[in-house]
DNA sequence: ATTCATGCAAATTATTTGCAGCTTC
DNA sequence: GAAGCTGCAAATAATTTGCATGAAT
């Protein structure tokens, strides 16, 4: 579990992982993390080309999937058929979708402790993650 | 949101829904109804295939769309880019996936209820809905 | 020098759509 | 008989892959 924090280096995040350092690679670590939300590969892709001279869509998906298979990024795929990506911090997070305004925000509370002891001892499974996502209506655009 | 029981009749929730009685659909219901977790849609196709003359992909995905909308079943995309559909079922249930052998398993258990007040308070977040999936190794996958 | 990363174009996969014919109400 | 389903084939949309070239160690 990688933590990164302001300022830190991504070529050494990138040669602890055993990944070469590479600019495109850099740009997406970049993006990440200034992006509050979990974005897609293309929505990526279209923010690098007018950063990056040239990038193809296949690269910020080949390196999407191997910093997931690192464990750098997390990947969750919506109903809209599109994955989003983000990064892994150490800090647990997760998502607030707001059904009005489609505004997305970050929580840091989880519920997942008790049940996941729970499931131990009542079936024997052993987490090892999930993916919760919160869907309601934010502060400005409650209902009535 | 539509409670289905054990021999009701299909062709009442879809007439009451301004649905068509169709084979089809009948036959999907029931199948969704005999499913204990969530299945994709090309799963329902094969399965119907073997059962009703002949279906359609597209009217799989044609009717379980019709369905979602009505709130009748429920769509989840997996990050395996598959959607799984699942009935509407009144209880509300989440599902653990074993990452050793792909089983599903459904539990009854919810960790929502207390995170959805303290969303309420803190931050004036009226939650209406989420989506929780469970990763992990079941009894018989477990390392070591 | 070797290994790994990338661009490009083409392939795959899941899902959607247009339209003509066929069931339900 | 009108409105709504369905099959079929073709279109999209997201993601993946093969391969030749280019860049990082």
């Amino acid at each position: 579990m990688i933590l990164l924090e302001e300022n830190t280096n991504y070529t050494e995040i990138l040669k602890r992982e055993g990944m070469k350092s590479t600019r495109h690679r850099n740009a997406i670590l970049l993006l990440l993390e200034q992006s509050e939300h979990p974005i897609t590969a293309e929505e990526l892709y279209i923010s690098l080309k007018g950063k990056t001279a040239t990038i193809n869509l296949s690269t910020v998906y080949r390196t999407l999937d191997t910093f997931a298979s690192k464990n750098l990024v997390i990947k969750s795929t919506m109903d809209d058929g599109k994955a989003r990506y983000e990064l892994n911090h150490h800090e647990h997070k997760h998502h607030l979708f707001c059904v009005g305004c489609h505004k997305v925000i970050s929580i840091e509370d989880c519920p997942m402790g008790e049940l996941q002891e729970s499931l131990k001892k009542k079936i024997d499974f052993d987490v090892t993650g999930h993916k919760l996502e919160i869907y309601g209506y934010c502060h400005n655009c409650k209902k009535g």
